[in-house]
DNA sequence: ATTACTAATATCCGAGTAG
DNA sequence: TCTACTCGGATATTAGTAA
C-alpha cells in the first residue's frame, strides 16, 4: 500500500469515517489532505478498487465509510506505533560521580583490537580515554546489577605478543542527557562494584564540563537484540 | 510532512530507531520501504535535513536513530489512530422482534417533504416503508432511552395544504450486522415507547430475509457531531 | 562494502473540462 | 454544484556510477 494512499485512509479516519458514513466531497478531502480535488477523487477510487473504503453517492455528492479492511490497516500501524511508544525499551539511570581514575582508560580503550570493536558494534570511535563514575547510594548499586542482567554488547577479548586483554560488556547510554556513548564493565577492574566506565566519541570531562566530584546522571537503554551488524 | 518521508521515519521506528542507534544500509532500509537503495539514501538526506533522525557514519555504513522531533511526528499520529480505534463513538445496541404495523410507514416515508431529507442528511434514499421492531426487555427499553439522550439527526417537519407532517429524529445504525440504515423515532407515533422503526435503502424484510416474531440486532451509532452536510 | 551524485525514466499531480 | 476523465508539466524514482 502506497504510503500516500494510506494517508487519505487515515485522514478519513480522522474526519469519522471509521465508525458512520461521513459526507464529505472530494474538494473538502482534498484541503484535508493539501492535494488537489482531482488526486482526492483518484485516491477515493483506489481506496474503494482496493476494498478499503466504501462509498455511495447522491446529488449532492459521496459518502464515505471505511470498511474492515480499511480498519485493519489503520490498526496494522496503530499497534506498531504502540509498540514502539509504550513498549519503548526500558531505560535505567544511575547517578554517581566523578573521580579521577589511574588513568589507565586511554591504554585500553587505545588497544586497536577493542578500537575496531567499538566502531564496528558501538557506531563510533571513542575518545582514547574512560569516565570513571563511582555509584554512591544503593538504589544505584541495586541498578546496576539488574543493568547487568540484561544482554550487553559484548566487546571480545584479544591478545599480542606481550599480553592478552579481556573482554567488555558494554550497554548504550546517555550521559547527562546529552551525550551518546556506552557504559562498560571490565571484567579485570580494579575497581569494586561501585564504579562504572564510560566512553564516548568525544572527551566527556570537556565536553560536560566536568570535574571531580561532579555528578553525572547515566541513561542506560536495555535491548532485548543486539542492534543490527554484519555477521 | 510527506507521506513517504513519514513512512520512512515509521519504518525506522519498527527498526527500533526510536530508542538507541540502529546499524542499517540504505540497501536494508530500501528493502524495508519497497524502493531502490538511491531513494532509501534520499529520505534519510530529507529526514536528517529536517531534524527528524540523527545519523553517524563510519566505514561500514551508517548508525541511525530517531530524534525527539522525530518521536513527535510518530507520536501525533498515534494519538489519532489511538482516538479513533478506543475512543471510538459508543454503540447502544438495541433488541427487539418484527412485527407487522400498520402499514403506514410507507406514507409517511414517502413524503417528498421527508425523503429529500432523508438522502441530504443520512445520504440514501429510503425504502418506501418502514421496519417495526417491538423491544421486549427491561434492558432494551433502557438502552432506547439512553440513545434518545444523544443528539439525533433531525427531520425537520413540514405541511401541504392537506395536512401537516411532524419532525423526525433518527439514529445511525447497522441492522443484524449487515445493513445501514437509520433508527427514527416519531413524535405522533401509535406505538408507545415500546416500539422503534427502522427505515434502509433496501426492504430490509426481504433482504434480511425476516418474518414477524423474528429478532433483530440494531447497532446505533451515536455521534457528538453532526455529519458533515452543505449549509 | 558503503553513500549519494547525475541523468534518464517513470510516476504522479493538477488544470481544464465533460457529464 | 458534484465526480472523474485526459493530458502536459512537475515530481519522484531508479540506473549508472564515482568516491
Amino acid at each position: 500500500m502506497k504510503p500516500a494512499l494510506w494517508n487519505t485512509l487515515y485522514s478519513l479516519a480522522e474526519l469519522g469515517a471509521s465508525q458512520r458514513p461521513v459526507k464529505i466531497s472530494t474538494t473538502q478531502l482534498a484541503r484535508v489532505i493539501h492535494s488537489s480535488q482531482q488526486t482526492a477523487s483518484r485516491q477515493l477510487i483506489q481506496l474503494e478498487k482496493t476494498g478499503l473504503v466504501e462509498r455511495h453517492f447522491n446529488v449532492n455528492g459521496g459518502w464515505i465509510r471505511i470498511t474492515e479492511n480499511g480498519m485493519d490497516e489503520l490498526r496494522r500501524v496503530y499497534l506498531n506505533l504502540k509498540t514502539v511508544m509504550e513498549g519503548a525499551t526500558p531505560t535505567l539511570k544511575l547517578e554517581g560521580t566523578v573521580f579521577q581514575g589511574l588513568q589507565e582508560g586511554a591504554y585500553y580503550v587505545g588497544q586497536k583490537g577493542y578500537r575496531r570493536q567499538f566502531t564496528e558494534k558501538l557506531g563510533f570511535d571513542p575518545y582514547p580515554g574512560t569516565l570513571n563514575i563511582r555509584l554512591r547510594s544503593k538504589a544505584d548499586f541495586q541498578t546496576r546489577k539488574e543493568l547487568e542482567a540484561y544482554p550487553a554488547i559484548l566487546i571480545e577479548g584479544f591478545g599480542n605478543e606481550h599480553r592478552s586483554f579481556g573482554p567488555l560488556r558494554c550497554y548504550r547510554v546517555t550521559i547527562n542527557g546529552q551525550v551518546q556513548g556506552a557504559l562498560m564493565t571490565i571484567q579485570r577492574t580494579h575497581y569494586d562494584s561501585s564504579v562504572v566506565e564510560l566512553i564516548a566519541p568525544v572527551k566527556l570531562r570537556e565536553k560536560l564540563n566536568l570535574k571531580d566530584g561532579d555528578k553525572v546522571v547515566v541513561e542506560a537503554f536495555i535491548s532485548g537484540e543486539m542492534p543490527p551488524h554484519r555477521t
